[in-house]
DNA sequence: CGTCCGCTTGACTCAGATCAAACTTGGTGG
DNA sequence: CCACCAAGTTTGATCTGAGTCAAGCGGACG
């Protein structure tokens, strides 16, 4: 998957260890961004906070992926990163990868790639956000996970975490869960979700 | 706007100009990914076909958007690429982007730079668009698009253009304009704005 | 064994979608 | 230079569906 982790393991950069709890806050928006963060395991949340006080979740992080890659060329966070489980995370000085990426073109490919993976996991989402009625919009996330060719995914999180990552009520998505199921576009036990033909 | 746009002007990398018809496939799942594609005018749709036969649009790339960045690092397109009006793009071979990125690390770095932008304006239009209050919505969009200090900016293309942007109807759109002057939050004339302080 | 949290469903409300219609603007061609 | 057409803009009336509030169930965990 990310090959960062293992290209950061094989830098000479260090990376510190540094376990959360749940609910733990990593760092928070406007905090001086000094560290690249790779999770190690767990899940963590980046999340933005609207004037009105509602709150998004702007990305999950998980095992393997890459947390604040854009903090690389901004000098603070621009949202908040929380521990949705128990979660280890390492953690990489900025300068030092910034040094490591001028010296070394191959590495900078490999943090490329990493990035435009980002962009197309965002891409989606905005696609995905953008779908009104809740029933499509749901129908939507769970066909976008379901890998090529099969027909089943597990979400994994809760499907309150999936309603705060595509902007919809918990309440509204399960509606939309269940009216599916009644429809028989897809079928469902707990998080398995197969998509009918 | 796409700061990769002009950063691949600025290289020595020629892009060769390609115009497509309506329904026009500018490359189909499966393909060999050998070129990264700037959108010159028009509009074209990303798609992806679901199991179920469903097909989904991961992306609507509009002029000066970029196409395929994941292509870069994958020896196949993995989504159709279709012309949704008249379009033109500019196609710039991969593998002299890909030597020019190796070849220099500076260059590298500007892509990433480029790249971690991109990914800031999605989070900030994901963000945008969960905004749920229309005239909360138009008037973030607004405040995001004058710059820092001043107060007045001049939106580009019509108001329609925006509103599907913001994944509103046009109507909904006039209507938060309307309100937002009748509060004396900002003043307009056309597609000038003035955000009152 | 009790508490917390995710899950689920119901009733009600209201903002934005939808449908409709008129006015304005800009550009094109005769 | 003007007639005309297309597209954007504006406002009104109605409807729909997601948000909100509320309440109950069940599993996990200390």
């Amino acid at each position: 998957m990310s090959d960062i982790a293992s290209l950061l393991r094989a830098l000479e950069v260090g990376g510190a260890r540094r376990a959360l709890d749940p609910g733990e806050m990593l760092f928070a928006t406007g905090d001086r961004a000094e560290r690249l963060y790779v999770v190690d395991d767990g899940r963590l949340l980046l999340r933005r906070h609207a004037a009105d006080g509602a709150t998004l979740t702007l990305h999950v992080a998980r095992a393997g992926n890459t947390l604040a890659e854009a903090s690389l060329f901004s000098p603070s966070y621009h949202c908040d990163a929380i521990a949705e489980i128990p979660s280890r995370v390492l953690a990489y000085p900025k300068h030092d990868l910034l040094r490591a990426i001028r010296g070394d073109a191959a590495v900078a490919v490999k943090f490329l790639s990493a990035f435009a993976g980002q962009i197309q996991t965002l891409r989606g989402q905005v696609q995905l956000v953008t779908i009104r009625s809740a029933r499509d919009r749901v129908l939507a996330y769970i066909r976008a996970r379901v890998p090529p060719g099969r027909r089943r995914t597990e979400i994994d999180g809760s499907w309150k975490a999936v309603a705060a990552e595509i902007g919809l009520t918990h309440e509204a998505v399960y509606r939309a869960l269940a009216g599916l199921e009644g429809e028989g576009r897809i079928r469902r036990r707990g998080r398995v979700v197969t998509l009918a033909r």
